[in-house]
DNA sequence: CACAGTTACCTCACCGCTAAGGGACCGAGG
DNA sequence: CCTCGGTCCCTTAGCGGTGAGGTAACTGTG
């Protein structure tokens, strides 16, 4: 990225690029890390879609169910990508996909117990693989990071989550 | 994310989440940061993936020549990804795509006239809208994002760019 | 100079997501 | 009741990307 800087400052000093040293390194940085944590996923054979799906269940606690909607809310993607992520999901036999009774248009969709013992297994390998991506970072500077992360969220007019 | 972060300690007390609080935020910042940029693209009538192209042979310099190879290292995305990309690029007349005389695997992408206009102006609503992203983060704050980020790209192995 | 290995780019099958639209269902107001 | 707008989920076409593999061109070795 300090290259792409000075390459600007060379083709078009007119121009101030410095917010590109923020969203150069954003991306770059997303893409690694991505490509990190998918890594870990692989290793028990699922994909950073699936794990979300999973997780989301997991952490909303019992009974560990939720609707399409919700799942949707947190993971933002939209409905047609929910649906086809429970379909794969479903297909594993790691939720079921069932309808509502209050709400005849409305699913419920719940952990099977394949699906705890998966996201069981997964979840702390998970965490160790985002800890050993945080080794050279400092306790202050992580803060930093948060810090500077949760400002630009507000600005974006990140709701929940 | 520290909703998150609160499920998470009442499902899994046993277990340290607080690397989600970094990365969790990185992921839904990316998505945010990624749709608004999107959005100033659209209304050149370009996306993501074509203004990487046209600002990595621009900010090159002259004579605004690159190689595949050479745009595919710079936008970490796969040889069939810069195929389709230059394929969309040229059909518009916005790059030329020649056989290098010095190596005939090889080909040259180039700016034509109107990508070069495409993208000095596209270019100035690009930084205009990253700006307007910074609007929230003092100086200092910017600086420790900067900081952090370059830290773990390093850990990352990052190399050029 | 022949040949094996490497490099550069493209091709193709597949994958997950989006955007637009459809069907089923709910509920408030005539 | 019954209608009608709104909600919930699913369906589908299309898009951009990946990963594996193919072809053509270059290079170093004996």
């Amino acid at each position: 990225m300090d290259r792409v800087v000075a390459q600007w400052a060379a083709e078009r000093p007119d121009l101030d690029v410095s917010p590109m040293e923020v969203f150069g390194r954003l991306k770059r940085l997303y893409r690694l890390v991505d490509a990190a944590l998918n890594r870990t996923f692989a290793e028990h054979g699922l994909d950073a879609a699936s794990f979300d799906v999973l997780a989301t269940l997991k952490r909303s606690g019992p009974p560990y169910r939720l609707t399409p909607t919700g799942l949707m809310q947190s993971s933002m993607v939209t409905s047609g990508a929910i649906t086809q992520r429970l379909d794969r999901l479903e297909a594993r036999g790691l939720v079921t996909r069932t309808r509502s009774d209050q709400d005849g248009r409305s699913r419920e969709v719940a952990l099977t117990p394949e699906g705890h013992a998966l996201i069981d297994r997964a979840l702390p390998d998970h965490l160790a693989t985002e800890f050993g991506l945080l080794e050279g970072l400092d306790d202050a500077r992580t803060a930093a990071l948060v810090d500077a992360m949760r400002t630009l969220l507000a600005t974006l007019g990140d709701s929940p989550d």
